[in-house]
DNA sequence: ACGACCGTATTAGTTATATAATACGGTTAT
DNA sequence: ATAACCGTATTATATAACTAATACGGTCGT
Protein backbone atom coordinates (compact mmCIF):
# COMPACT_ATOMS: atom_id res chain seq x y z
CA UNK A 1 0.00 0.00 0.00
CA UNK A 2 1.54 3.74 -1.02
CA UNK A 3 1.74 5.36 2.03
CA UNK A 4 0.87 8.92 2.44
CA UNK A 5 2.39 8.82 6.60
CA UNK A 6 4.96 11.68 5.76
CA UNK A 7 2.33 13.60 3.36
CA UNK A 8 1.99 17.02 4.50
CA UNK A 9 -0.28 19.26 2.91
CA UNK A 10 1.79 22.49 1.48
CA UNK A 11 0.34 26.15 0.73
CA UNK A 12 -0.11 28.18 -2.77
CA UNK A 13 0.15 24.78 -4.77
CA UNK A 14 -2.37 22.73 -5.83
CA UNK A 15 -3.25 20.06 -4.26
CA UNK A 16 -3.91 17.83 -6.87
CA UNK A 17 -0.24 18.30 -8.24
CA UNK A 18 1.39 17.73 -4.60
CA UNK A 19 -0.64 13.99 -4.48
CA UNK A 20 0.83 13.72 -8.26
CA UNK A 21 4.84 14.76 -7.03
CA UNK A 22 4.28 12.40 -3.59
CA UNK A 23 3.60 9.82 -5.81
CA UNK A 24 6.40 10.30 -8.35
CA UNK A 25 8.70 11.11 -5.65
CA UNK A 26 7.89 7.78 -4.16
CA UNK A 27 8.79 6.03 -7.64
CA UNK A 28 11.82 7.44 -8.56
CA UNK A 29 12.76 7.50 -4.36
CA UNK A 30 12.58 3.40 -5.08
CA UNK A 31 9.72 3.46 -1.88
CA UNK A 32 6.96 2.32 -4.68
CA UNK A 33 7.53 -0.81 -6.87
CA UNK A 34 5.04 -2.32 -9.08
CA UNK A 35 1.60 -3.09 -8.76
CA UNK A 36 1.26 -1.38 -5.53
CA UNK A 37 -2.18 -0.56 -3.96
CA UNK A 38 -3.37 3.27 -3.93
CA UNK A 39 -5.23 4.88 -1.33
CA UNK A 40 -9.08 4.66 -3.07
CA UNK A 41 -10.04 8.26 -3.31
CA UNK A 42 -12.55 8.54 -0.64
CA UNK A 43 -9.74 6.82 2.07
CA UNK A 44 -7.29 9.52 0.68
CA UNK A 45 -9.42 12.76 1.06
CA UNK A 46 -10.77 11.66 4.58
CA UNK A 47 -6.76 10.99 5.37
CA UNK A 48 -5.74 14.31 4.21
CA UNK A 49 -9.09 15.96 4.51
CA UNK A 50 -9.56 16.72 1.08
CA UNK A 51 -12.35 16.70 -1.24
CA UNK A 52 -12.48 13.36 -2.55
CA UNK A 53 -13.10 15.34 -6.22
CA UNK A 54 -9.17 16.66 -5.98
CA UNK A 55 -8.03 13.03 -5.35
CA UNK A 56 -9.47 11.58 -8.20
CA UNK A 57 -8.40 14.59 -10.65
CA UNK A 58 -4.94 13.56 -9.47
CA UNK A 59 -5.78 9.83 -9.95
CA UNK A 60 -6.66 10.26 -12.98
CA UNK A 61 -4.22 12.55 -14.64
CA UNK A 62 -1.18 9.76 -13.20
CA UNK A 63 -3.60 7.30 -15.06
CA UNK A 64 -3.39 9.03 -18.09
CA UNK A 65 0.60 9.40 -17.33
CA UNK A 66 0.37 5.38 -17.13
CA UNK A 67 1.95 5.75 -13.89
CA UNK A 68 -0.85 4.29 -11.84
CA UNK A 69 -4.00 1.74 -13.93
CA UNK A 70 -7.82 2.12 -12.83
CA UNK A 71 -10.51 -1.07 -12.88
CA UNK A 72 -14.39 0.20 -11.80
CA UNK A 73 -15.00 -0.82 -8.88
CA UNK A 74 -11.66 -2.38 -8.03
CA UNK A 75 -8.40 -1.41 -6.19
CA UNK A 76 -6.06 1.20 -8.09
CA UNK A 77 -2.11 0.16 -8.57
CA UNK A 78 1.11 1.85 -9.72
CA UNK A 79 1.87 0.90 -12.74
CA UNK A 80 5.60 0.93 -12.93
CA UNK A 81 8.25 -0.29 -15.08
CA UNK A 82 12.41 -0.13 -14.76
CA UNK A 83 12.30 3.30 -18.11
CA UNK A 84 9.84 4.87 -16.06
CA UNK A 85 11.49 5.68 -12.63
CA UNK A 86 14.76 6.48 -14.48
CA UNK A 87 12.54 8.92 -16.59
CA UNK A 88 10.61 10.19 -13.64
CA UNK A 89 13.74 10.14 -11.64
CA UNK A 90 15.63 12.81 -13.87
CA UNK A 91 12.27 14.70 -14.43
CA UNK A 92 12.43 15.43 -11.08
CA UNK A 93 16.06 15.71 -10.25
CA UNK A 94 16.85 18.23 -12.78
CA UNK A 95 13.60 20.41 -12.95
CA UNK A 96 14.42 20.89 -8.86
CA UNK A 97 18.04 21.38 -9.15
CA UNK A 98 17.90 23.91 -12.00
CA UNK A 99 15.05 25.68 -9.91
CA UNK A 100 17.36 26.08 -6.93
CA UNK A 101 20.78 27.20 -9.55
CA UNK A 102 18.62 29.58 -11.29
CA UNK A 103 17.72 31.22 -8.14
CA UNK A 104 20.73 31.02 -6.73
CA UNK A 105 22.62 32.70 -9.98
CA UNK A 106 19.57 35.29 -9.73
CA UNK A 107 20.84 35.82 -5.92
CA UNK A 108 24.04 36.91 -6.97
CA UNK A 109 25.81 34.07 -4.80
CA UNK A 110 28.88 32.75 -6.38
CA UNK A 111 28.88 28.63 -7.05
CA UNK A 112 31.15 27.59 -3.54
CA UNK A 113 28.89 29.71 -1.52
CA UNK A 114 25.80 28.20 -2.64
CA UNK A 115 27.25 24.73 -2.71
CA UNK A 116 28.78 25.62 1.16
CA UNK A 117 24.96 26.70 2.05
CA UNK A 118 23.24 23.71 0.55
CA UNK A 119 25.20 21.80 2.84
CA UNK A 120 25.13 23.58 5.85
CA UNK A 121 20.93 23.49 5.59
CA UNK A 122 21.53 19.75 4.38
CA UNK A 123 23.15 18.60 8.03
CA UNK A 124 21.29 21.47 10.10
CA UNK A 125 17.85 22.55 8.38
CA UNK A 126 19.62 26.32 8.65
CA UNK A 127 22.12 28.26 7.39
CA UNK A 128 25.43 29.79 9.52
CA UNK B 1 15.23 52.63 -13.38
CA UNK B 2 14.82 48.86 -12.24
CA UNK B 3 14.66 46.95 -14.84
CA UNK B 4 12.88 43.70 -15.86
CA UNK B 5 14.78 42.70 -18.91
CA UNK B 6 15.86 39.49 -17.67
CA UNK B 7 12.33 38.66 -16.22
CA UNK B 8 10.83 36.19 -18.02
CA UNK B 9 6.96 35.15 -16.81
CA UNK B 10 6.82 31.67 -15.47
CA UNK B 11 3.73 29.32 -15.23
CA UNK B 12 1.81 28.01 -12.81
CA UNK B 13 2.55 30.76 -10.26
CA UNK B 14 0.35 33.70 -9.60
CA UNK B 15 2.01 36.87 -11.94
CA UNK B 16 1.93 39.68 -8.92
CA UNK B 17 4.19 36.79 -6.72
CA UNK B 18 6.16 36.64 -9.54
CA UNK B 19 6.89 40.37 -9.80
CA UNK B 20 7.84 40.86 -5.90
CA UNK B 21 10.13 37.93 -6.12
CA UNK B 22 11.47 40.04 -8.58
CA UNK B 23 12.07 43.04 -6.96
CA UNK B 24 13.19 41.06 -3.92
CA UNK B 25 16.03 39.34 -5.53
CA UNK B 26 17.52 42.46 -7.41
CA UNK B 27 17.37 44.63 -3.37
CA UNK B 28 19.02 40.79 -2.36
CA UNK B 29 21.81 40.60 -5.28
CA UNK B 30 22.20 44.25 -4.94
CA UNK B 31 21.40 45.32 -8.75
CA UNK B 32 18.25 47.81 -7.17
CA UNK B 33 19.67 50.58 -4.67
CA UNK B 34 18.10 53.10 -2.90
CA UNK B 35 15.52 55.31 -3.95
CA UNK B 36 15.53 53.90 -7.63
CA UNK B 37 12.66 54.53 -9.86
CA UNK B 38 10.35 51.93 -10.61
CA UNK B 39 8.46 51.11 -13.86
CA UNK B 40 5.01 52.70 -13.73
CA UNK B 41 2.16 49.81 -13.29
CA UNK B 42 0.79 51.19 -17.16
CA UNK B 43 4.37 50.70 -18.48
CA UNK B 44 4.98 47.25 -16.76
CA UNK B 45 1.98 45.66 -17.68
CA UNK B 46 2.75 46.51 -21.46
CA UNK B 47 6.09 45.20 -21.42
CA UNK B 48 4.93 41.73 -19.60
CA UNK B 49 1.69 41.85 -21.84
CA UNK B 50 -0.07 41.49 -18.31
CA UNK B 51 -3.22 43.48 -16.99
CA UNK B 52 -2.13 46.71 -14.75
CA UNK B 53 -4.26 45.74 -11.60
CA UNK B 54 -1.64 42.82 -11.57
CA UNK B 55 0.91 45.27 -11.59
CA UNK B 56 -1.13 47.32 -9.05
CA UNK B 57 -1.47 44.01 -6.95
CA UNK B 58 2.30 43.35 -6.39
CA UNK B 59 2.92 46.81 -6.01
CA UNK B 60 0.64 47.45 -3.51
CA UNK B 61 1.90 44.33 -1.38
CA UNK B 62 5.97 45.70 -1.94
CA UNK B 63 4.45 49.03 -0.42
CA UNK B 64 2.66 47.46 2.84
CA UNK B 65 6.14 45.65 3.22
CA UNK B 66 7.78 49.16 3.11
CA UNK B 67 9.81 48.00 0.06
CA UNK B 68 8.59 50.47 -2.45
CA UNK B 69 7.07 53.79 -1.63
CA UNK B 70 4.34 55.49 -4.13
CA UNK B 71 2.71 58.93 -3.97
CA UNK B 72 -0.54 59.40 -5.61
CA UNK B 73 0.35 60.75 -9.45
CA UNK B 74 4.23 60.91 -9.34
CA UNK B 75 6.22 58.24 -9.78
CA UNK B 76 7.35 54.86 -7.35
CA UNK B 77 10.71 54.41 -6.12
CA UNK B 78 12.36 51.72 -3.99
CA UNK B 79 13.10 52.31 -0.51
CA UNK B 80 16.37 49.82 0.78
CA UNK B 81 18.37 50.02 3.89
CA UNK B 82 20.97 48.06 4.80
CA UNK B 83 19.11 46.36 7.72
CA UNK B 84 15.96 45.28 5.04
CA UNK B 85 18.94 43.82 2.19
CA UNK B 86 20.35 41.31 5.08
CA UNK B 87 17.35 40.52 5.97
CA UNK B 88 15.28 39.43 2.63
CA UNK B 89 18.65 37.95 1.30
CA UNK B 90 18.79 35.56 4.27
CA UNK B 91 14.77 34.84 3.81
CA UNK B 92 15.20 33.91 0.33
CA UNK B 93 18.50 32.19 0.49
CA UNK B 94 17.53 30.09 2.77
CA UNK B 95 13.65 29.79 1.74
CA UNK B 96 15.33 28.01 -1.45
CA UNK B 97 17.84 26.42 -0.27
CA UNK B 98 15.90 24.88 2.21
CA UNK B 99 13.22 23.69 -0.43
CA UNK B 100 15.71 22.08 -2.86
CA UNK B 101 17.34 20.14 0.37
CA UNK B 102 13.89 18.86 1.19
CA UNK B 103 13.12 17.89 -2.27
CA UNK B 104 16.13 16.15 -2.76
CA UNK B 105 16.43 13.84 0.57
CA UNK B 106 12.52 12.83 -0.18
CA UNK B 107 14.24 11.48 -3.65
CA UNK B 108 16.72 9.11 -1.63
CA UNK B 109 19.91 11.28 -3.07
CA UNK B 110 22.76 11.12 -0.76
CA UNK B 111 24.47 15.02 0.02
CA UNK B 112 27.06 14.25 -2.31
CA UNK B 113 25.44 13.47 -5.23
CA UNK B 114 23.05 16.17 -4.57
CA UNK B 115 26.05 18.39 -4.70
CA UNK B 116 27.84 17.15 -7.54
CA UNK B 117 24.36 17.52 -9.51
CA UNK B 118 24.40 20.63 -8.42
CA UNK B 119 27.55 21.30 -9.56
CA UNK B 120 27.03 20.30 -12.71
CA UNK B 121 23.52 21.99 -13.11
CA UNK B 122 24.95 24.96 -12.25
CA UNK B 123 28.45 24.83 -15.03
CA UNK B 124 26.28 23.61 -18.15
CA UNK B 125 22.30 23.69 -17.22
CA UNK B 126 21.88 19.79 -17.75
CA UNK B 127 22.88 16.68 -15.29
CA UNK B 128 25.50 14.36 -16.81
C1' DA C 1 -1.71 76.49 -17.38
C1' DC C 2 -1.82 72.59 -19.76
C1' DG C 3 -0.99 68.11 -21.42
C1' DA C 4 1.14 63.79 -20.50
C1' DC C 5 1.85 60.65 -17.25
C1' DC C 6 1.10 58.85 -12.77
C1' DG C 7 -1.21 56.21 -8.66
C1' DT C 8 -5.58 54.64 -7.32
C1' DA C 9 -10.22 52.78 -7.55
C1' DT C 10 -14.43 50.37 -9.29
C1' DT C 11 -17.28 47.06 -11.74
C1' DA C 12 -17.77 43.07 -14.46
C1' DG C 13 -16.43 38.69 -16.42
C1' DT C 14 -13.35 34.38 -17.05
C1' DT C 15 -10.69 30.52 -15.61
C1' DA C 16 -8.68 27.26 -12.31
C1' DT C 17 -8.92 25.21 -7.90
C1' DA C 18 -11.48 23.20 -4.40
C1' DT C 19 -15.72 22.00 -1.94
C1' DA C 20 -20.38 19.83 -1.34
C1' DA C 21 -23.87 16.58 -2.11
C1' DT C 22 -25.32 12.83 -4.64
C1' DA C 23 -25.79 9.03 -7.76
C1' DC C 24 -24.77 4.83 -10.66
C1' DG C 25 -22.81 0.58 -11.54
C1' DG C 26 -18.72 -2.72 -10.96
C1' DT C 27 -15.74 -5.66 -7.75
C1' DT C 28 -14.77 -8.44 -3.86
C1' DA C 29 -14.78 -10.76 0.55
C1' DT C 30 -17.84 -13.02 3.60
C1' DA D 1 -26.17 -13.15 -2.74
C1' DT D 2 -25.33 -9.46 -0.30
C1' DA D 3 -23.07 -5.88 1.97
C1' DA D 4 -19.14 -3.02 1.87
C1' DC D 5 -16.17 -0.82 -0.84
C1' DC D 6 -14.61 0.79 -5.19
C1' DG D 7 -14.14 3.93 -9.55
C1' DT D 8 -16.70 7.20 -12.00
C1' DA D 9 -19.84 10.95 -13.03
C1' DT D 10 -22.87 15.05 -12.36
C1' DT D 11 -24.44 19.57 -10.73
C1' DA D 12 -23.89 23.46 -7.93
C1' DT D 13 -21.21 26.77 -5.24
C1' DA D 14 -17.09 29.47 -3.49
C1' DT D 15 -12.77 31.63 -3.85
C1' DA D 16 -8.35 33.33 -5.96
C1' DA D 17 -6.04 34.98 -9.93
C1' DC D 18 -6.35 37.41 -13.97
C1' DT D 19 -8.40 40.20 -17.57
C1' DA D 20 -11.07 44.18 -19.38
C1' DA D 21 -12.72 48.73 -19.53
C1' DT D 22 -13.08 52.86 -17.42
C1' DA D 23 -12.74 56.72 -14.27
C1' DC D 24 -10.89 60.19 -10.91
C1' DG D 25 -7.64 63.23 -9.22
C1' DG D 26 -2.54 64.27 -8.28
C1' DT D 27 2.33 65.39 -10.10
C1' DC D 28 5.54 67.23 -13.26
C1' DG D 29 7.93 69.06 -17.35
C1' DT D 30 7.28 72.44 -20.77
Amino acid sequence: MISFEDFVLGDGYPIYLQIIRHIKQGIAAGTIGHQEEVPSRRALSALLGVNPNTIQKAYHMLEEEGVIVSRSGAKSYSNVDRNTVECIRRELLAGDTRIWVEAMKRLGVSRDAALELAAQVWESGWPD
